[in-house]
DNA sequence: GAGTATTGACCGATGTAGCAGGCATATCAT
DNA sequence: ATGATATGCCTGCTACATCGGTCAATACTC
């Protein structure tokens, strides 16, 4: 029979996540702008870390392009060091921001999709 | 005396991170953009987070901006719902990438502040 | 050149993000 | 109206990201 699940006594090891290149690529980018602007602005990765509240280690991984660092760390780092996210100032990301919940509130609440028959036959 | 360390025998809580507001909003914004384009590609929340390969639950802190999403899953999830980062395709983030290479290539690699004197006086 | 700060690369311990799952509510199709 | 599905919100468990540290190599200042 196909589609059954089998309960294990143990659990399986997690399958290791993979990434499109497009994610991979931005992230790096995003990472070596950070290390740019850091330089630029003629600090130290000691001190970054410390302005960011994080370790030396996780900033190094952050520059590096790792995809598993947390995205509020990152962005912070970006803005701290005077990398301009979505090109716009504080204000323009708070007014797309009521934008979004506009567009969002247009839509339908919940989505449906097309029945899925789960009659698993052939 | 000032700026002595004390021992403590056991390990603080640690102390809670804060983000700065534009990153705070920024976060919410992108998070707002993944919802956006997923409703409009009529996909369920189970569906995309099955595609992403994560826990419905984790997209939905995702969606809602929550800081401490892997930037992968953020960028994947984005990317697969059709929000483009940088507003740029592949090809250009390939091309930035390098660019910022040859950028980072120019300055010093070590960089280097004024001493800091750790006298600690007054 | 000597001296020193920065960087790159590791590593063990531990807090915590993600996962799996449950339940109540909202909202869609019929 | 009724049933079905999606969503909002919550919780305990576990793997792993972060932390804090070390060491060697690099490359800056003087």
């Amino acid at each position: 029979m196909t589609g059954e699940y089998i309960k294990m006594g143990f659990k399986m090891p997690a399958p290791k996540r993979t990434y499109a290149r497009y994610t991979t690529e931005a992230i790096a980018l995003l990472g070596k702008m950070v290390r740019h602007g850091r330089k630029q602005r003629k600090m130290t990765e000691m001190e970054l870390a410390e302005r960011l509240g994080i370790a030396r280690s996780t900033l190094q991984r952050l520059e590096q392009g790792a995809p598993k660092v947390e995205i509020g760390i990152m962005f912070e780092a970006a803005s701290l060091v005077g990398v301009k996210l979505f090109d716009s100032d504080e204000r323009s990301v708070n007014r797309l921001s009521d934008r979004m919940d506009d567009r969002i509130a247009v839509l339908p609440k919940h989505i449906y999709n097309a029945r899925k028959k789960v009659v698993d036959e052939f």
